[in-house]
DNA sequence: CACTTGACCTGTCCGC
DNA sequence: TGCGGACAGGTCAAGT
């Protein structure tokens, strides 16, 4: 479930706790995780400082003083959870969600110089975490890809609407799920925006009006601001570099509250399916036109 | 071009 | 208590 919020929420632990930091050694327990040779580890990895952690969309940037940076997706099941002798300082976290470190989900080991330990858990197996050399990292696809950041200074309501605009034709929900027209949006964010801003997720782009668009860019900004602020969603796995988990989840009005009342109308919120995914609406409030389709 | 399905994986939950 | 199946969701590739 790492969206935005949750990725902006584990750089910014570990942007607070990795730098300067130096790798003494890479324990993979699932090669899969990160497909690197054996050489570049030990030439590009091992023995190198961290220099910054940054986020793009959903992918976690980290810097290392080689030249070359660490990049990470933690698709559906991910964590990164930093421990050490002192943890930091942060103490023992009391409502982690994780025990004992490494446990059977836990695919690769970043140990530090100074006895620290970053953990990549990752129950399902999808993450990934890739190599690249720091100034490759713009041109890399996956990145290259990407469409703007909905919280940028830059990213407009104008932008977001000359983006979303390239899919006519599409459902809205599947618009704002598609990487390349804006990033870092997943399901949780997608049915708490639409809500928000009043629009049934199979709504084609066309049929939206320029004012229902400008809502529905400001209900993203405001949910993943509100995400952000609360430490994330922790629906099952999601916990933050320090294993807490976040909090969203108790401010979300539709995402896992099926059966539910609406909060504007009180009437059961619905769990359907759209762009072959579990969408949560209320509909009410979220209609679509008689006869659409 | 847009949409659906399957693949990648593991764990949980539900019904029998 | 066990077992099969549906489901969870990020992304890509292949098929319709």
């Amino acid at each position: 479930m790492p969206e935005l919020p949750e990725v902006e929420t584990v750089k910014r632990g570990l942007q607070r706790l990795l730098p300067k930091r130096r790798i003494k050694k890479v324990k993979m327990n699932w090669y899969k995780s990160f497909l690197v040779k054996q050489e570049e580890l030990d030439s590009y990895v091992v023995g190198s400082r961290v220099i910054s952690v940054k986020r793009r969309g959903k992918v976690l940037i980290i810097e290392l003083d080689s030249k070359y940076s660490l990049l990470i997706h933690l698709k559906m099941t991910g964590q990164l959870v930093i421990r050490g002798e002192d943890n930091f300082g942060a103490g023992h976290p009391t409502d982690s969600l994780v025990g004992e470190l490494p446990d059977k989900s836990t695919r690769v080991i970043f140990i530090f110089d100074d006895g620290s330990r970053l953990f990549f858990n990752d129950q399902r197996k999808f993450g990934w975490i890739k190599l690249l050399l720091t100034t490759n990292v713009n041109s890399f696809d996956f990145i290259k890809k990407l469409g703007p950041e909905p919280l940028g200074d830059k990213t407009t309501s104008d932008i977001f609407i000359e983006q979303i605009n390239k899919r006519q034709n599409s459902g809205v929900k599947a618009v704002l799920l598609d990487q390349s027209i804006i990033a870092g949006i997943g399901n949780i964010y997608a049915d708490e925006a639409l809500f928000l801003s009043g629009i049934h997720p199979s709504l084609r782009i066309r049929d939206i009006s320029t004012p229902k668009k400008v809502k529905l860019f400001n209900a993203i900004r405001e949910v993943l601001q509100l995400s952000i602020d609360n430490g994330g969603s922790s629906d099952r796995n999601y916990v933050d570099a320090q294993g807490n988990k976040g909090s969203y989840l108790g401010f979300a009005k539709v995402f896992r509250r099926e059966g539910l009342p609406c909060l504007k109308c009180s009437r059961k919120i619905v769990k359907i399916r759209v762009a072959g995914r579990g969408t949560h609406i209320c509909l009410y409030d979220q209609k679509l036109p008689k006869g659409y389709k």
